[in-house]
DNA sequence: CAAACCCTGTTACCCGCGTAACTGACACTG
DNA sequence: CAGTGTCAGTTACGCGGGTAACAGGGTTTG
């Protein structure tokens, strides 16, 4: 149906960083919904300043694994570059993704718990981390009552939302669900233009169908019916573009 | 069918706390499955131990709020005695039960996020709790490292748990979830003696379910296949009896 | 003591969505 | 260029579980 879409291998980056750069405080658009991207902005502008750039950076190609359940080292990834989907895999193969990060966001602070990791990282494309250790991290936060502060805000942000998305996997249908995730993008990796914001990332909707917990092709037809009503389209280059006004108020 | 069925007017306080007081290290069962509440009870060790004892202590009866949706008061609260189901509310007066706190356990770590809150906690039973202002909480944990690595720890884990809830949601049937739920149940709140284990609260099938997150019908016949299979049974209080072993194996 | 209430147990209907199975459209590869 | 892989779109079928409705037993209240 569609032309255009780009597959993995085609390197569309260049022309993503420049967007994801333009618009990084995402501050028109957070004041609505679900709305934990306000803190990952709020927090940048403080941690992720005082993490020295001079550490080593590493660098990631899509869909390769920044971190995979059960490994045992307790760092934070600090994302200076890229996006990254955080999830989980079960044994027999089910794919389910958490949470989507940008450029500036932090990673896996779920390290804190003494246990092995339970969810995994995958870059959605080129990524440049820089990893820090759980004990360098809770130095720099002893030393400063704001950024304890905010460590803790970002921890309890994710533990809000991951109850939020229960709720709506409870009681919510299919549809719905993809409302939600699909507002939820906008407001974390979307650049918008007037009344549209098209997202900063390529997703496939396997991965859109993991976010929200169900089959790719339920997936595909409530999005088609979404872009029968003009709350969704594609880019010429296949990216989503959102109308997250219309998205909302379909939230009634 | 059953007999002797306590209902919420009925009074059985005494007999519970005993029991409640008597182990309340739950040692020897919280090292296999999804053991978070043996990290409560670490804490329980330490944070709990720092916190003053001649604050104020405030008692709510069974069904009384401790705290609603949309309170924006930022404190932990500590539980001196009794047992708390944590949980939500949506405006069409659907309900979600995320955990349940016993004695010694913090709840509300989600305060910490700058927002209201989206989360209310109800006593299950009359419950003693101690208030502390976030505040004071950031002061203590602030002058020991142990304190705050462990308070990371207490929302880290709840993290995980509401991740492992999603997987499950997503894609295991009911009966399933309701086996966890049991065996979460029975680490939390159970007292072991032999093979049997017996909660040491009264919990409706109601409440039950909105832990699994189905219909109380659903959960009422699963858990009577669950004791037509032996792993469950009521106690003559009509309180549950798990074999958590039974229970444990029917995870294949 | 009867009436009202609460909780558990159970059954029949029905629909949302998972399952399976294909099709068509690009985009790389040799 | 044919061959292969990936991803979006679509449909028929069937089942799990939500919905609704009711029964039975126990406890509380007047």
């Amino acid at each position: 149906m569609r032309i255009g879409l780009p597959n993995q291998k085609t390197d569309p980056r260049e022309s993503l960083m420049s967007h994801s750069q333009m618009d990084s405080t995402t501050g028109s658009v957070t004041s609505s919904g679900t709305l934990s991207s306000a803190l990952a902005t709020m927090f940048r502008g403080k941690l992720c300043d005082v993490i020295p750039w001079n550490r080593s950076v590493t660098i990631f190609e899509r869909d390769q694994v920044i971190y995979e359940v059960g490994d045992e080292y307790q760092t934070f990834f600090f994302l200076r570059k890229g996006f990254v989907k955080v999830g989980s895999i079960t044994e027999d193969g089910h794919e389910l993704i958490y949470d989507v990060r940008k450029t500036g966001d932090i990673v896996e602070e779920l390290c804190a718990s003494g246990q092995r990791r339970r969810d995994r990282a995958v870059a959605l494309e080129r990524t440049e981390v820089i990893a820090v250790p759980l004990g360098e991290v809770l130095d720099i936060v002893q030393k400063n009552r704001d950024l304890l502060q905010e460590l803790l805000q970002i921890c309890c942000e994710s533990l809000a939302d991951a109850y939020d998305r229960l709720n709506a996997l409870a009681f919510s249908d299919t549809v719905r669900r993809l409302v939600r995730v699909l507002l939820r993008l906008g407001m974390q990796l979307g650049h918008s233009s007037g009344q549209k914001t098209e997202l900063s990332a390529y997703l496939t909707q396997e991965e859109i169908s993991q976010m929200v917990a169900a089959r790719r092709e339920t997936v595909s037809t409530a999005l088609n019916l979404l872009r029968h009503r003009g709350m969704v389209d594609y880019s010429h280059r296949g990216y989503l573009v959102l109308d997250l006004q219309a998205l909302q108020n379909y939230t009634d």
